[in-house]
DNA sequence: TACTAATTGCAAATGGTTTGCATTTGTATA
DNA sequence: TATACAAATGCAAACCATTTGCAATTAGTA
């Protein structure tokens, strides 16, 4: 029931969608592939310091890849976009804890409700997708609250 | 199976949050209570443009109805910000259309996710809430692309 | 090795949102 | 109804994450 974090072949997976193999770019999706959470763009750039990319740099990798389809932009609140790298097989959703933000992934799926969706809506004839959120209070801010 | 679109009492709303009563705060509430969809900031500076509030009024007006649990605010995508009246009884999902990013409200909900939720996660043992959008495409684009 | 287009770094611009502060307004109280 | 005080507002400035322009660098291909 675990998500799997095996380092995926960001080299392959560059090539497969022609982008340039570049030092930062295969740092990125390693970075992406091993984290169990979806991560901010702050903590990237923490995460890939040793290259000393430009802020820039990082935003115009993570966009190209987020319209190439290899990574996903996730809003959980207002502010934060959270990346995540796509794998197929796993779709996930996710749970949010609303007193320190954390964020956590749940490969579950609920394959029934993109069909519910298009019986209750009149304008939509199709659905594509689904994001689903979950928001709770995790273990630790139960804790540090008591 | 649509929703109602009554015109809530803004006024006993505001009174409820011991928040005073202004123009700018009514007419928000009524233009929220008065839309099938949820509203960017843009659109409700747009629908209370009668009162020549100034944006930063209106910020201040919307963060302060979210905190107070009056309004939703709702991220369909990286950039925007939809708020939504907070109704009782109608538990809204969303569907967002992928092309021009329509958000249409959809009052159904899977009672039963949220404690499915709890049993795939380790770190969060309470789940508060969900939140579950669909993407698809609306028929004003389908028919736009042929 | 040389060529070409893509990628990067740097600095500046952008734009939506927030903040500080003086003024105005709403509401509770006398 | 008048008074008083905290809350709300307008204005301008600040903020800050993200984007953009451009020149220099780098990766892929022959």
């Amino acid at each position: 029931m675990k998500k799997q974090l095996q380092p995926i072949d960001a080299e392959s997976l560059l090539h497969e969608h022609e982008f340039k193999k570049t030092p930062l770019r295969i740092m990125l999706l390693e970075v992406l592939s091993l984290s169990p959470t979806p991560l901010p763009v702050a903590k990237l750039i923490r995460k890939t310091k040793k290259l000393a990319a430009d802020p820039a740099t990082i935003y115009r990798a993570l966009n190209a890849f987020v319209e190439a389809g290899m990574v996903h932009a996730l809003t959980v609140d207002k502010t934060k976009v959270l990346y995540e790298l796509v794998q197929e097989k796993i779709h996930n959703h996710h749970i949010v804890c609303d007193t320190c933000s954390a964020v956590e992934s749940i490969p579950f799926c609920i394959k029934t409700i993109d069909q519910q969706a298009i019986k209750v809506s009149r304008q939509f004839n199709k659905v594509h997708s689904h994001q689903l959120a979950f928001v709770g209070t995790c273990r630790k801010c139960i804790r540090a609250l008591r």
